[in-house]
Parts: structure tokens; C-alpha cells; sequence
DNA sequence: TGATATACTGAAAACGATTTATTTTCAGTA
DNA sequence: TACTGAAAATAAATCGTTTTCAGTATATCA
């Protein structure tokens, strides 16, 4: 009595037509006559056959499924991006396996192992920086990767960001033109090229188009989040800066909290700009005047990329940067 | 000089067993000899041989693959629910297909069925109401389905949730011991039974006990976004109540800054109680009094469930009700 | 030592599709 | 009426595993 799983063969018995002429009317084939197609459209439709993915992927070496990597799907961040990508993904009929890898180092590769293993015609690689095993793994096979908010050095990858160096810059030289002299860069690991080599770069660029002095001691390194934005706040007040450009959303609504929790006035007393421009900057009170990144369009066009790779369509560009700008609200003057 | 994928032949011949040997040493299969097994792990090692998941999963008729529909990734509620089933899923080693439903209804479908087409063994299902053509959907095969964050009325599938009834009506309860007689209840769709069925009756049931008069237009039906809670503000406040129970924690801060940017004083003239704990509330000002449900453990339990029915053990509860708890904050008295 | 049970191993048949190489069909032309 | 070539259809190989079943080696026991 089990429930018999229909499979392209008895749709051929029934249709009285081979599996190959299944399997073209399925797939969109025109090399069959439309009386045929009709045919064996009916006996579909009559036994309500569902073509199986599996077998598919396996006969046809490709899955229409692409892996995504994201660090942390709770992170507004990540999450927009990740929005971006399912749409694009779906619009063109791809599923996503999706991995979370904020477990550390060696969880990561496992991971990305056993997504490789489910032979995913092509990969999104989100957040941290990747080392070595990590471009090891994916330098194995040939499937095609694009980075989303992440910068490769080596630059083998497709990928999709803002200019990271010129935003940075630009914030910073606003809360210079504002009467800042001493500005905190609350960032976090360094270790991410994003912001040990670019957003770093930005921040010193702009001091040094100011003629100020690049003070180390000002730079503070913490991690992402809302917990480390609270904490970090005593540090950088005691630093003596007067404002402060954060390079997370979550981290710098912690920080802004940390401020006002402190009863410092946020902008008269400190100002703050922030680098994400999500939801997050709207709802904090007073609102965070941030770097405006196209989250979403990130991830959109991460993907409408790593569908023309997967195609092996033409690329003119593989290393993509969206524009930028920055929105002001109301923790800057 | 394609690179050359490996199979499970490849390593047969090369250690001189068949592959059924290779097949079970990769399995973890006890039967076979410590220095056989030893032989083909080294050919394995030497080899870099990986197991193809899709062959595999033809074979087998197990994918390791589980599917998660979720409404809105970008909603910390749904994302944090996601971060217990990444995290239990990993433990247990299954990928996560994921798809995001937020396109409408007919969109739901599609998605559905392209995740079903890629046989996964289990599919965890978020958010929306299970209507009649989706449960068509996940009737036709036998593949173990749990619902997460969301109620069937009908009962058929795994569940995992808290006690929604209880949860408001104690919510309501406390604006209502505080001295607040016209409490409005701020929600989402009625249609969705968690709030047309449980969450609606806990409030009149506070109401009842109280021997406070049900008026239907303090009920406030919308939809969970910052922007519907800074929109229905207005009405709200017209309404002439003092005090209101929001069942979501993006509405509620829309909601909460409506009233605030209208000179509202929280909690001295306005009362407000949120639903879901997420991070959001902890970050607005002033901090939200909330019902706190064990998003983690939900999204985890859901899926540690899901494991049970898909190794067809004995389940003893398949409709599971995890404990929540009222986290006071500033928003009430 | 022989019989019998048990542990390993291997050959080959699935699994459910796509794809390749052939064959058949069917207008259209000579 | 015979022939031709494109279009349509088929048979069979293939994808890379798991699994079944049968067979062989090894161990155990009397």
C-alpha cells in the first residue's frame, strides 16, 4: 500500500513514447511534435508526475542549486544580502543550500565541504575573509564563486562590494569638516582585508588630507556586535576622541547606547556615523547618519553574476563595485 | 587536462577491492577488516576522493538534506528560529536547503515544490498559515514535516511553539494590574490562527478576568514591519486607549517610535508590551518590556524533532509547547 | 579435525533521470 | 514512385553511488 513514486519511465509506458521523449517535453525541448507533447503532457498531468531532482543532477552533472555561506543570518547585515541573493536565486530557478559558519575556523571547511559534496553548480561566499584551506577548497573543482561584501586580495573570485576606501573616507572627512580632531575607527578584526586594508586606508587618507596625525591608539578592534559596541564605548570615550566612524551597524548601535547610557549627547557632546545603513540606523534614537551600502543589490547582483558564470556566459566584470553615499540623520551635526 | 573527478571506482581499483568495500569503509560500515579499511583510507587520502552527495543520494534515497521555508530572513524573529535549525542541522549533518516564501501565495507554491523535487528528507516550515494547497503539497509524499514559530489547527504535522493563549493573556494581564482599563492588542494577520485564534483569546480571556467589556476596535490587525507600527500609531492613540500588547518585535519599535516621536512619554503614559525578546528590544529606548519565547530553542527543538521523525524513531510528542516567560523592561510601569 | 557459524568481500542490479548515437517518419522534390 | 534530408523518436549507455545476494575466508566449538 505504499505510496509508488512515479517515475519518468511509467510516464513513457503510459504516453507510449520513449523516456528521451519524456524527458524533452520536461525540459523544454522543441524537437518534439506538438501532438506528442500533448500526449505526454496528459499523462503528466494524469499521474501527477514530478520529475526528480536528484536523478536529474546526477545524469545531467548540474543541480540548479548553489551553496551560500554567511557568517551569521541573525545579522541584519548578512540577512540583507541574503535577501538579494534568494531572489535573483529564484528568479532563476535555483535553490540554495545555505550554511551558517559563525562556529570558528574549523567548522567553516567542513561545512564547505559538505556543500561541495551536493555538487553545487555555483557558490556565494559571504563575510569572512578567506584563507587558505578555505580557497583550497574551492580552488578543487571549477565551480564557480562569487564573494558578497568580501574582498579576496588575490582577487581569483567574482565579487560584489562598495568602495570601501572611499566611503570610509568620505565619513571621515565629514566629522572632520564638522570640527573633529580626534576621531575613533571602531571597526572589527583587522584581519578582514574590508578593514584592515581598505576602511583603515580610508580613515587614514582622510586624516592625511586634513594634515592630522594617524593615531594607532584611536583605532579599535573589537568584534561585530551589539554586546561589543556597549562595551567598547568606555575605551574610546577615555581615549579623548569626540567622534566616531563604526563600521557595523549592530556594533555601532551598542556603542551609540553605551554613549547615551553614559548621559553623553549624542550629536552635540559625539558624533557618530555608521557604515551599513540598515534598519537598525532607523530605529535607534537619535538615528545614525550612515554609510549607505545597497545591501540588497549586493546580494542581487552577487548572484546575477554567479548565474552568468555558471552559464559560462561572457563577463566583462568580475570584480564589481556598487555605488555608495551617505545618508544623514541625526547623530551628526 | 579537465581536471578528472574521482569516484568510488577509481578508489576500488587503485586499493584492489570492489566498490561496494570503498562504499562501506566511507560509510562507516563495521564490517570490514581493520587492514582493508586501513588500505582504502589511504588510496582515499592519496586520492582526495570525495563522495559525490547527489549519486549518493539517488542510490540511498537520503539526501542529508532538509528543507526550511521561511517568510522573511530578514526578520530577527524568523533569523533567529533559522540559527537554531542551521546549528541542530549541522550537528546532525544535514544541509539546509533554504527558501525564502515572502513573494505572495502563488510564489509559495513553486518554492515548495522545487524544494520537495530535491527530495529532502524533512522540510521545517516558518510563519504563514498552512492553507489548504500547501498542505496538498506536503501530504503527497511521506517526507516528516515540523512547523516551527507556527500552528496547524488541523494538528497533522510536528510542532514546536510556546503557549500563545497563556503568553498574551499574562501580557495583558499586567497592563491591566497596573492600572490600564482600554488595552489595545496590536498583531498580524488574523487569519494566521497564532494570532486569530490564540493570541486574540488570551486577551479577551485577560479582559474577561478582569471583568473588562471586549471592544472589538482596540483590536488592531496589520502587518509585522517597522513601518506598519509607526503607521497604525496614530489610530491607535485616537482610540483612546492607554496601553498596548504588540505581537511583534519590529512593529512594536515602529510602534514605540510613533508614540515617541509624538511626544509620548513611555511608560508614563502609554504602556506598551512586545512579543518576542528579540535583540530589538533591549536596543530602542526606552527597552521594551517583551514575552520572551526561546527563539534558539525553538528553531533547535524543531529540528532536533525533525531528526527523530526522519530516523523514523518513536516520537512522544510531536506537538511540543516550550515555556516562556515575561522579561520586564521600560516600557511599563 | 570437521562442521558450522560468522565475518568479510565482491558482482551486479538498482536508483531515475539525461544524453548520445541510431533509426524512423514524413514532407517535399525529382 | 522513388528518393532525400530534416525532424522526431527510440534504445541504450551513462552518471556515481548504495544495496542485495551470494560466495569465500576465518573463527569457533565439540
Amino acid at each position: 500500500m505504499e505510496k509508488q513514486t512515479i517515475t519518468i519511465y511509467d510516464v513513457a509506458r503510459e504516453a507510449s513514447v520513449s523516456m528521451a521523449t519524456v524527458s524533452r517535453v520536461v525540459n523544454g525541448n522543441p524537437n518534439v511534435r506538438p501532438d506528442t507533447r500533448e500526449k505526454v503532457l496528459k499523462v503528466i498531468e494524469k499521474l501527477d508526475y514530478r520529475p526528480n531532482a536528484v536523478a536529474r543532477g546526477l545524469a545531467s552533472h548540474r543541480t540548479t542549486t548553489v551553496g551560500v555561506l554567511i557568517p551569521d543570518i541573525t545579522n541584519i547585515f548578512y540577512a540583507s544580502l541574503a535577501r538579494g541573493i534568494n531572489d535573483v536565486a529564484t528568479m532563476y530557478k535555483y535553490n540554495i543550500i545555505l550554511a551558517s559558519a559563525d562556529e570558528g575556523k574549523h567548522k567553516t571547511d567542513a561545512v564547505l565541504q559538505s556543500i561541495m559534496a551536493k555538487q553545487v553548480d555555483g557558490l556565494i561566499y559571504m563575510g569572512q575573509h578567506v584563507d587558505d584551506s578555505t580557497r583550497k577548497e574551492l580552488d578543487r573543482g571549477k565551480t564557480p564563486v562569487v564573494l558578497a561584501g568580501t574582498v579576496d586580495p588575490q582577487d581569483k573570485f567574482g565579487s560584489v562590494n562598495i568602495d570601501y576606501v572611499a566611503a570610509i573616507k568620505e565619513a571621515t572627512s565629514r566629522l572632520i569638516a564638522s570640527g573633529n580632531q580626534r576621531i575613533a575607527f571602531v571597526t572589527g578584526p583587522l584581519s578582514d582585508p574590508i578593514n584592515g586594508q581598505f576602511r583603515l586606508k580610508g580613515y587614514q587618507e582622510a586624516l592625511s588630507d586634513a594634515k592630522i596625525a594617524y593615531d594607532e591608539s584611536y583605532v579599535f578592534e573589537t568584534e561585530y556586535s551589539y554586546r561589543a559596541g556597549e562595551a567598547v564605548w568606555d575605551a574610546v570615550k577615555r581615549a579623548g576622541v569626540t567622534a566616531a566612524v563604526v563600521t557595523d551597524d549592530e556594533l555601532a548601535v551598542g556603542f551609540l547606547n553605551g554613549a547615551r547610557d553614559a548621559k553623553v549627547k549624542i550629536p552635540e557632546d559625539f558624533e557618530i556615523i555608521t557604515s551599513n545603513n540598515t534598519m537598525l540606523t532607523e530605529i535607534v534614537r537619535p538615528k545614525l547618519t550612515s554609510i549607505a551600502q545597497p545591501l540588497y543589490d549586493i546580494g542581487a547582483v552577487a548572484m546575477r553574476l554567479l548565474t552568468k558564470m555558471m552559464n559560462k556566459e561572457e563577463i566583462d566584470q568580475k570584480t564589481i563595485l556598487l555605488p555608495h553615499s551617505i545618508i544623514t540623520r541625526n547623530s551628526t551635526k
